[in-house]
DNA sequence: TTTTATCTTGTTTATTTGGTCAAGAAATTT
DNA sequence: AAATTTCTTGACCAAATAAACAAGATAAAA
């Protein structure tokens, strides 16, 4: 944005026009979503939110950038030090709270990715290539000192992913198929006992 | 659609248009989707799609059903006779073969449920849920002749979708970050071998 | 051939949408 | 208190859009 001085309404009114926002782009894409929509989700008046925005790619920009810092955060690292087994219950104890705790970051990520990722090309090209190229990198030499099996780590990093963003991206099927309305405080805990488990399981040398 | 003689010409306009919606649906979400561009990308006049369609949710409707339709199919079954090792091996090739096959019936699928599946929480509700439970019975069964280690086989369904339909829905950000332009045909292979193997390992009894 | 059903497409209509504007209210600064 | 900046909001507009319509072309059936 600018460097207008931000005064408390101002950031309380932002504040709430991102997470109506957030949750207008989910529900019906970038295109689909409407500035009128996420006016009234946020209780305002359309022409003050684009007071704020000035236009709908931005309030898009805005949440996206959101989502990202929360994607850099929430990560957890993995480092040499740790060694395979506490590297790996981080990271994925990690990134099953932000799939709990943040699904709209992730199902609003999950779009973008799906649908070509527009928005969001450059981070992939750069930041994410170059996060798994420097993991990958961490994963081969513990594979080289024989602390786990033999794999492509890049498979790792795409199992984990996949496994610990389920949770956030498809809760609307889980919580069906199990007739639940809601996570609850366990699932957590649960998720990560299993995944960690299970996952450590498959990397185990015999 | 309707009772309406079915000629080469009529089938073949479909086609066009189905093939062309899902496109659309999937660069733009449902709401975005605009019956012109449909059949622009078609390359029919928009009020001929219409005559074939009627309106945008018909559709959205008939690209869903052939979906389900893949879903349903491509699944390959896990039947209590082949035992863990072959049922694993089968199931987690068909959804391979699935996702790198037609990542866009998967991509349509995801889409519907981050948004909150409110076109197809019926098939949720009844068939998915009544096949997970099905097929956690057999997963069970399995368990307690000790013929794979004791976990709840809800875990194991979902790291089997969630792993396998990366492929497809993540398609972008794989690529992108492996710096090539498209899947080749050995990826199907070498994504399978990985994971069947990695899941396999992770249900050993030791 | 005649008749009927199917298909094609340009035009039109009513609604929705992104975005602007102007006029004033509220807060902040001088 | 005066002046200035920031914020709020209703009214407005041009473009886009879903859908209906009408009139004709093509193919199929009689």
């Amino acid at each position: 944005m600018t460097d207008k001085k931000q005064g408390k309404i101002r950031i309380h009114s932002q504040e709430k026009i991102l997470l109506a926002a957030q949750d207008e782009f989910i529900s019906n894409g970038y295109k689909g979503a409407t500035v009128q929509s996420i006016a009234d989700l946020a209780g305002l008046p359309k022409a003050n939110v684009l007071y704020y925005f000035k236009n709908k790619e931005n309030i898009y920009h805005a949440v996206l950038e959101r989502t990202l810092d929360m994607w850099d955060q929430g990560i957890g690292d993995i480092v040499y030090e740790d060694g395979p087994k506490v590297a790996i219950e981080k990271f994925v104890s990690a990134k099953v709270k932000m799939s709990f705790n943040h699904p709209k970051a992730s199902k609003i990520y999950a779009m973008e990715i799906i649908q070509g990722a527009q928005h969001l090309k450059e981070f992939a090209r750069t930041y994410l290539r170059q996060w798994v190229r420097d993991k990958s990198k961490i994963f081969q030499l513990w594979i080289d000192e024989g602390r786990m099996i033999n794999i492509e780590p890049i498979n790792l990093i795409f199992i984990i992913w996949s496994s610990t963003q389920h949770y956030a991206d498809f809760e609307t099927q889980i919580l069906t198929i199990m007739n639940r309305a809601d996570y609850e405080e366990d699932d957590i805990e649960q998720v990560t006992q299993f995944l960690t488990q299970f996952i450590l399981r498959g990397l185990e040398v015999k």
